[in-house]
DNA sequence: ATAAATGCAAATCTTTTGCCATCTC
DNA sequence: GAGATGGCAAAAGATTTGCATTTAT
C-alpha cells in the first residue's frame, strides 16, 4: 500500500486539474485517507481519519467528495447496492445481473458462470461459505437511455 | 416463479412451526409478497405490495419479520453490505472476502479466483462491463469467537 | 473576479426500538 | 392463559441539501 500511495496521489492531482476540480486542502486529505488503507472504510470512518489532520471538517464535505471522487473514477464503491436492502427469496444457488444505472438486479443461473472457485488457500485463515457474484454492466432499459 | 411460490409456501409453514414462529396473517402474507417475485424488492417495496392486501400493516411489521425470516434462513440479503457505503480507492482487478458477521472487508487478488467469464450470452441483452466477486464467511477474528 | 467548495444546520431517507393491545398456540 | 407479534410513534443512523462564507484558479 505505502508504496502505491506516491502515484496515487499524483494521479488524483492529475485527475483533478482534467476534471477543473480545484484541488483543495481537504480535497487531498481526504483522498488521502482513502488511498492510503485498504480497509474498505465507511464514510464515516474516513470523516474520523480526516478529522485527525482537519479538526474543522465538516461530515458533508466528506460525503460531497466521496460523491464527486466516485463520478470521476477515483474510487469505487465495494457494492452498488447499499442504498437499500435487496431481498431475495431464491435459495437456490445463482448469480445476480445488476445494473450500474438503475439498480435493477435479475437473476442469472448459477450455470451461465465458469465455475468460481479458490485456486490458492484463502488468507488469514478465512473460512470460506459461499461465492456471491454482481456481473455488473446496464441493463436494456438503461443502455437504450443512455447519455 | 408461479410453480415453485406453492412448495416455498409450504416450507415457510413448516420451517415457521419448527422454529416455534407463530404463523400470523401478516408473516404469510409478506413471505408471499417476497417468494412471489423475482424483482429483489426493497422492504419498502414489500410493504406497498403488502398493503394492498392488509392496508392496515405497518412497516416497521414488514421491517421486523424480514429480519426474522432473514435468521430463519428463508431468504437472503442481496448484498451484505448495505448499511453503509464501502469503498476502495483500489482500481487495479480484485475481488473481497467479506466476513458474514462483521462486515469487514479484505482484498484478494484477481488470480486468488478461477477467471470468472460468462458461458453463454447474458438474458435481456444485458450489457457486461465488469464482475463483483464477494467470498462470504467467517473472518479469523469472528470465527475465533463463534457460537 | 469568478466559479466552485466548505461548514453548518436542517431535511430526508432507511431502519430500529419501546410499548401496549392483540393474536397464535 | 402465556408468550410472541402487530401497530404506532418516537428514536437512531445514514445521507443529502440549502445557503452564507471562504477558497482555488
Amino acid at each position: 500500500m505505502r508504496d502505491t500511495l506516491a502515484p496515487r496521489m499524483q494521479n488524483f492531482r492529475d485527475r483533478c486539474v482534467e476534471l477543473g476540480m480545484p484541488l483543495t486542502h481537504q480535497r487531498l486529505v481526504i483522498y488521502e485517507a482513502l488511498a492510503s488503507t485498504d480497509e474498505h472504510p465507511t464514510p464515516e470512518a474516513v470523516f474520523e481519519r480526516v478529522r485527525k489532520k482537519i479538526p474543522s471538517i465538516s461530515l458533508a464535505t466528506v460525503y460531497k467528495n466521496i460523491r464527486s471522487f466516485a463520478d470521476a473514477g477515483l474510487l469505487r464503491e465495494v457494492s452498488l447496492l447499499h442504498e437499500s436492502l435487496r431481498l431475495d427469496a431464491n435459495l437456490a444457488d445463482h448469480h445476480h445481473l445488476v445494473c450500474e444505472r438503475c439498480k435493477s438486479v435479475t437473476d442469472l443461473p448459477h450455470d451461465a458462470l465458469a465455475p468460481v472457485r479458490m485456486k490458492i488457500n484463502p488468507p488469514d485463515r478465512f473460512q470460506v461459505h459461499r461465492f456471491n457474484v454482481e456481473v455488473l454492466g446496464l441493463c436494456a432499459r438503461c443502455a437504450a437511455t443512455d447519455s
